[in-house]
DNA sequence: AAACTAATTGCAGAAAAATGCAGAATTATC
DNA sequence: GATAATTCTGCATTTTTCTGCAATTAGTTT
């Protein structure tokens, strides 16, 4: 006995579809897709667009959805922000706190500028004796209020956007020091493009920081994974260290892991 | 200079976006890498830049982004730092605003810290076109938020107590340079003993300065006149300016009128 | 079952929104 | 101060929405 199936069961919209049918199967779709268009609902459930428009607003000031232009959106549809407060800062505290376990006494760090790794300065051992370059006037500032901490601010042009000192004069004064671990952010990390960045002076500076250092640590949360940005910092390969917010074993880690210590 | 990577790989936008699908999609790029290009937003998103700049112009006006010239910024990088209360703000202020009436269109400037040269960076004119080195990060800060300015910050080992950069390297830096017109605050101000302060390192640097400028001009609040520190810093006749918040005519200014132009 | 009322639907035309484009004005950059 | 990039302004086009209104259907009453 062999069965044959004539069509593939999708959400079968039945012709002459009662309204409260035709709610519920656009609430299906807004939650399976978070968002839908007049247009394709107009045909999927072979009604005129006034109809669907009726029903959106129905469902609308009902609460149920998020009306908008075309179409509506998931009630829980919301921005990725939080007003006040620095984005996914959760997840840079985390990335700070796997960052610091691997400072130990008595070290030499490097550090860059970020909300990352201002994070990290606020969240350093009280108690940790170690020397700190940076390139962050703000993060040389968080620092400083640790009171075993020698913080070092290589000088230079303070950039507007990146909020760190860039130019000829912090590039030479980087290669005159050496240390033993440096930490940067990233604001594209990606398997075959390595550590990328939008703005030239502050690759410049990355490049440099990176030649000071005997080991060099990436901290990022885990949403930059996969990104690409216009300039080349270094490949993976620079690396010793991949931090991130994910778990260890997360399966966004595995192809990384091959190039670079993920934590 | 710009060197750009073949492959882009980001968020793949879906054809056909809703417009609050896009603005969720710009804030997304923007709390990632802090800022995005109208003309990047154009491309990925598939609109016209047009559509781009009316969608950063409303999230702007609903206070989500900060808007610049050629796209957008994150609006929590703009660095959280506000000294609220500081003694004797209102004086500082006074000195602050007569101290820039010094400056000129064009001038390259050196400034010391604390919270008068502050109030000084926070108030000088949206407009100006100057170079501004300085040893304290925070007026570096300040001052890095008018776009006319260049700012340089002299590196050194960051002194916890002055939040200025101290050391060696400070001072040889600042033997490198020649400005104009140099901003000094002062501990103690005094006729015989000229200009004193209580930190040994903090001396060498306001040294180190004075050496490198031009013109040295003096800022305190008058209730500082008459009293002297540990260690000198340079004697009256060393200055060009002193500048308080008293009258031009106060008793207290007349004997220092002798050595240096009260303001 | 007929008649009546209320709700629903589709449609035409007007209104509003969204988008892209051209040229002018402004701003950045060198 | 010239050049290039970006933004603004007004306008045309397309798409979506809104507003009656007529046709249809569903439900109720007599």
């Amino acid at each position: 006995m062999q069965i044959t199936l004539k069509s593939f069961k999708v959400e079968q919209p039945i012709s002459n579809m009662l309204k409260k049918e035709r709610h519920a199967f656009i609430i299906k779709q807004i939650n399976l897709h978070n968002k839908v268009l007049s247009s394709d609902l107009s045909i999927e459930l072979k009604v005129s667009e006034d109809t669907i428009r009726r029903d959106l607003n129905i469902l609308s000031e009902e609460g149920k959805i998020l009306k908008v232009h075309g179409g509506a959106l998931s009630k829980s549809f919301h921005y990725p922000y939080q007003l006040n407060d620095i984005y996914a800062k959760d997840s840079k505290k985390e990335v700070a706190q796997k960052a610091i376990k691997l400072i130990s006494e008595g070290m030499v760090v490097l550090t860059g500028g970020g909300t990352t790794m201002i994070e990290m300065a606020r969240l350093m051992p009280e108690e940790l004796e170690a020397t700190f370059f940076t390139v962050s006037p703000l993060v040389a500032l968080e620092l400083s209020e640790h009171k075993n901490l020698t913080v070092i601010l290589i000088g230079g042009q303070l950039s507007k956007n990146a909020h760190i000192n860039i130019g000829s004069k912090t590039v030479t004064d980087l290669l005159e020091i050496k240390v033993d671990l440096c930490f940067l952010g990233a604001n594209g990390i990606d398997l075959k493009e390595g550590i990328t960045d939008s703005d030239f002076e502050v690759v410049q500076v990355k490049k440099a920081m990176i030649r000071s250092a005997a080991k060099v640590a990436i901290m990022s949360i885990g949403e930059k994974l996969d990104s690409v940005q216009k300039m080349k910092v270094c490949s993976l390969n620079n690396l010793e260290y991949l931090i991130t917010d994910l778990q260890q074993d997360d399966p966004k880690h595995a192809a990384y892991s091959k190039f670079v210590k993920v934590k």
